[in-house]
DNA sequence: CACTTGATCTCAATCGTTTTCGCCGATCGT
DNA sequence: ACGATCGGCGAAAACGATTGAGATCAAGTG
């Protein structure tokens, strides 16, 4: 690889010009600043990142702490999306993106460790559970970071605006005449809190009776639980005309139970999802849900985390909530 | 950060014999070694990892090389579930996940020059277009690179078994009654060209007549298309009994079809897909398809890239080909 | 006893950058 | 014309680790 020095000598200047020439410092004439530019567009340069790293403590380097026990984080199209337009958003502004976690070859190290270690810039912390040790240790360490769908006092958190998306849910449903609602619940987590929060709300708005029978606990991204709790609730006797679902994916779990049921959507019974992934629109009947904006999420989480490194003083903690939309498809019927 | 340095002035010994204890050099006592070794761990050294990279030239980071354009890329599932299994293993041979891409900042840089930037030690190029120039770069550079599902003279390659696979399912579906077989192809690739040589000769082992009209070419990944070829194919006077699809996510775009030209699967028409997706088991009829092993796949091309990256000598480059197994969903029916 | 040997440790150079400080010559103000 | 100022440049010290070439000392050898 070609170094400052290779162009230094080519050019009969110094290796500290170069680097100055390079990084637009002043104090070089604009005569040599061109010859040396020109040569090390010539020369194909491009500045080692290890040793500039090791001098600035800056690696331009972000790491993405993603759950990855189960595995299902990237496979969770949510957050397989997010981190796409992170990524996208992250490399326009010349940052690089690393996974972090918890284990690295023989010797431990905790993903705080881990982090120190790869010295990142920061860390965008998704899809993990959010009371473990390992996201307790970052969050109370110095790295600047940015939390997806969480909250943590004194830290920057991007979300969709999960009140509002039930609301309008519940807004549409209602304006389908449906007054009898249930709503399977994702893992307990600050989303599910608030997503039921919005749930009750709408209702209570609308005049709507909420029924606590019709409102059980489930998981999120589980089609195997949702099946189950589906079957379950629909079995009563006294059961809802519409019922909401954790998330899409699950949904696919919800409409098998119906399916095996003997009943059919939307006629027999309405169901609404969360997230607006492809598939939702891909089944039949194509699922009514709220889309949320993903691409925008993983932006503007790229974005903020990027000001909070570039400028640390203006360190304005923030809680960014982005709106999705109402995506309407065919699986709440009008009734009366 | 602790460093070396710290470490030495505690125990008064010189930073070389820090090192050296360290890194497990035999010219280092016993005792001195294990005081050496407590003191790191009581003050929570970790090496600076761009400081050791910056003198030995290994980095311990692998890049991987993804489709980005689309963006599509982590959204697949089977890349994303490669992708995971394959950090998985990286990790836990001490090594790191980078995405490398085209577009860095301000200045651009190709893919391989961004390699060049961050030295990467390894490359892994999955789901990308194998005939882009930036891909040409990669394999004719000096990094060690494994290709997933496409072969370069000198570089090892892992990949499913497509032929075999496309060989089971054949069997499978002719041993339900099966000889009219259509074939909606996907994306002009050595993995098509594979899949088509497989599913042809399959064909012609069991004396099933391969029609010419019934093999369409179509897209991986795409449901929509998918959707109208399907259409298309099924409008036909004479229809094969038995559709092969591209990928089982393009097969929902399949289904759909079907419904919409009032048929039902499989007693109208028997549907096929291929990668063993998850959603393949959650629609109805769950469907008939051949699962790719995925984690075998990224764990296998994790392990060969760090085996080349550590065994420069040993450059025996391989074609890895992965066994993957047949789902018997319920979208074939047994004809006679 | 002088000399080799081996074990253990230190010195110092090095990787490629960045950055502070000082030098030099030229221009400026008076 | 003389000191002050300034623009442009270089020397050198870092950053934290690795590593081969010595240095040191005790033990072994003839």
């Amino acid at each position: 690889m070609v170094s400052l020095k290779d162009i230094s000598v080519r050019c009969g200047v110094s290796v500290a010009t170069v680097s100055k020439a390079l990084n637009g410092h002043k104090d070089v004439s604009a005569a040599t600043r061109e010859k040396l530019l020109k040569a090390a567009k010539e020369m194909g340069y491009f500045p080692n990142s290890q040793a500039r790293a090791l001098k600035t403590n800056r690696t331009h380097n972000l790491g993405v702490m993603f759950l990855d026990e189960a595995g299902s984080g990237l496979t969770h199209e949510f957050f397989a999306k997010l981190l796409n337009s992170f990524k996208t958003k992250a490399e326009s502004l010349g940052y690089d993106i690393t996974f972090i976690s918890r284990s690295m070859g023989k010797n431990k190290m905790s993903t705080y460790e881990h982090c120190k270690y790869r010295n990142v810039d920061g860390v965008i912390i998704a899809c993990t559970d959010f009371t473990s040790q390992d996201v307790y240790e970052v969050v109370n360490g110095d790295i600047p970071i940015v939390t997806i769908d969480h909250i943590f006092d004194c830290r920057t958190a991007v979300m969709s605006n999960n009140e509002k998306g039930m609301q309008k849910l519940i807004e549409y449903v209602a304006s389908m005449g449906h007054t009898q609602i249930g709503y399977i619940q994702g893992n307990k987590s600050s989303v599910a809190d608030k997503r039921l929060a919005g749930f009750c709300k709408a209702c209570i708005n609308r005049g709507i009776n909420v029924n606590n029978d019709w409102i059980v606990s489930g998981d999120y991204h589980n089609p195997d639980k949702t099946y189950e709790l589906t079957k379950k609730l629909l079995s009563q006797e006294d059961r809802p005309t519409c019922l909401f679902m954790p998330d899409d994916y699950s949904a696919i779990g919800g409409y098998n139970a119906i399916k095996d049921l003997g009943m059919s959507i939307p006629e027999d019974i309405s169901v609404v999802g969360y997230d607006g992934i492809a598939y939702s629109q891909l089944i039949s009947p194509r699922l009514t849900t709220y889309a949320q904006d993903t691409a925008k999420i993983g932006e503007i989480a790229a974005a903020q985390l990027i000001e909070l490194i570039e400028n640390p003083q203006t360190t304005f903690t923030e809680v960014i909530t982005v709106e999705g939309t109402l995506v309407q498809g065919s699986s709440v019927a009008k009734i009366n």
